[in-house]
DNA sequence: GTAGGTGCAAATCGTTTGCAGTACA
DNA sequence: TGTACTGCAAACGATTTGCACCTAC
């Protein structure tokens, strides 16, 4: 489940955090994009509004909201570290590889595959990362592709 | 399924790649190891037996050998880029969160899901990406604790 | 012999840190 | 008012690139 930028600076203020301009703008940009952006990303989109907000700001903003378990880090597109706003459960995301918008689903019924797994290697396991990757009903029309299919 | 050393010198041979001693270095290092390593962590390895050679050289036989889909990215761990010889065929992996032990596996039942998940969101789903970590057998013994359970 | 490979140094990129000034609670 | 926050600049670590020399085929 998303959270919306409301919900994400009640529990900022909640956890003793600030509410600085800086941190609603960072906030903003995170919690209303449907895709997963690099730091350098939300700082362009940032800066667009607030020129006199610094890269550092945004890195340290991302920074707590990572501690509280606001953010999730995504693999499967192209950088390891770029993020997405998520209530902090147990979730899996579902990412286009076009657009880039994300979709976020908690059911993954892999309990029984963790327990054979398990069972196989003698391996106590503790944690899963998964995500599935391809195309969003949008981007499946042609003439939306924004990177090249090579 | 792993590669050994040999089948990976001779899909590079096969592929026009020369076979240099600083190559086979580099190699011989990944494929014996059952860790994921970073390419830092490789480069320290060969260094001890070959002091000559460089960094560099450890990057761009990475880049080779990730062009060939010999070896593969793991997340789960400490780094996004730490890698580990492979077939070049589906399958995923499960990591030894204590001594980074990584054990392939291929069989992993996601199609149903994957099914599911498209009819769901009208995604055309293309790709997953899946990770299991935990302790391995070995690391479940007490004593053996390389990283602190923090 | 030659195309491809290597090592060095420097450039580059993303991220972190030290510090003096600023502003939220 | 005081502590937490910000911005700048500089440091830092990982990765890439330019270039002259070298070597596997």
């Amino acid at each position: 489940m998303r959270l919306t930028e409301r919900k994400v600076l009640a529990l900022l203020r909640q956890q003793g955090y600030k509410l600085t301009p800086q941190r609603r703008a960072v906030i903003r940009v995170v919690a209303s994009s449907p895709d997963h952006l690099t730091p350098i990303a939300i700082y362009h989109k940032v800066h667009q509004e607030h020129p006199d907000i610094g890269l550092v700001t945004v890195y340290r903003t991302l920074e707590i909201l990572d501690r509280l378990g606001l953010i999730c880090e995504l693999h499967a597109g192209n950088s390891c570290r770029s993020y997405t706003v998520t209530a902090p459960e147990h979730h899996h995301h579902l990412i286009c590889s076009n657009c880039r918008a994300v979709v976020a689903f908690a059911r993954c019924g892999l309990e029984e595959m963790q327990r054979n797994l398990a069972d196989e290697t003698g391996f106590r396991i503790d944690d899963h990362l998964l995500e599935f990757a391809g195309l969003c009903p949008t981007c499946q029309k042609e003439g939306t592709y924004i990177y090249p299919a090579h």
